[in-house]
DNA sequence: CTAATCGTTCGCAAATTTACGAACAATTTT
DNA sequence: AAAATTGTTCGTAAATTTGCGAACGATTAG
């Protein structure tokens, strides 16, 4: 093995990312919260076929990876995009796709 | 549970490439090989602090989603991005954030 | 106060992921 | 032909992920 090569931290930050988006459900959760403002728990559950104890998980990785955020709002919990870790995601991923470069100059 | 509400085909090929890139050493991987036309396996390998038999996984599953291609030439490996695909995720994920809506209209 | 609603947490099972060294096949060098 | 190089595959262990139902606490409605 090499190896003091370390991953940057632009690289596991990017990673981190990435393994939140990385299962449909999540993916089937930002889709429809980033299209409204806000949703309530039961409005994204109904949007997913899985059962409520496996969606609460899946909302609670995506709060830990920053991507949304949540608020009790009476006896529900009120979700939406975190819009500013959001446009770092973004960020992120545009300017690792934007790397990659070729005999005939940069892909983008 | 709902439950006839399914994944979109887009999602599922959204979080396949996501699930593909959540690791940094997968992440390293491509940063690397984005940069140059091609790698010998030993390239990559000397690049990256973990054993051979996992960087070979980590390429193996690259190459799953479709990121990276190999070819055999002597006795050794030579890998690169698979354009193709690489343009489609961007494309994907550049979708998926440009999604995201809100009162004061697309965060793009 | 009691019952109903809402969503999280607990406990568990099954599947997948990550990592490694050893063994291996294929090629190249000596 | 024998030895060295290259990278994959095998077998295994440990950790993580995904999923569910049941139980739970908090709030609201009756």
């Amino acid at each position: 093995m090499n190896k003091n090569k370390k991953y940057t931290e632009q690289q596991e930050k990017l990673a981190r990312f990435a393994k939140a988006l990385g299962h449909p459900a999540r993916i089937a959760i930002l889709d429809f919260l980033a299209k409204r403002d806000t949703c309530f728990f039961g409005g994204i559950n109904d949007e997913l076929p899985i059962a409520k104890a496996t969606v609460s998980q899946h909302l609670k990785e995506l709060k830990n990876a920053g991507l949304i955020q949540g608020e009790i709002e009476g006896p529900k919990v009120k979700y939406c995009i975190n819009r500013e870790n959001w446009a770092l995601a973004k960020r992120a991923f545009g300017e690792f796709f934007c790397n990659c470069q070729s005999k005939k100059g940069n892909c983008c």
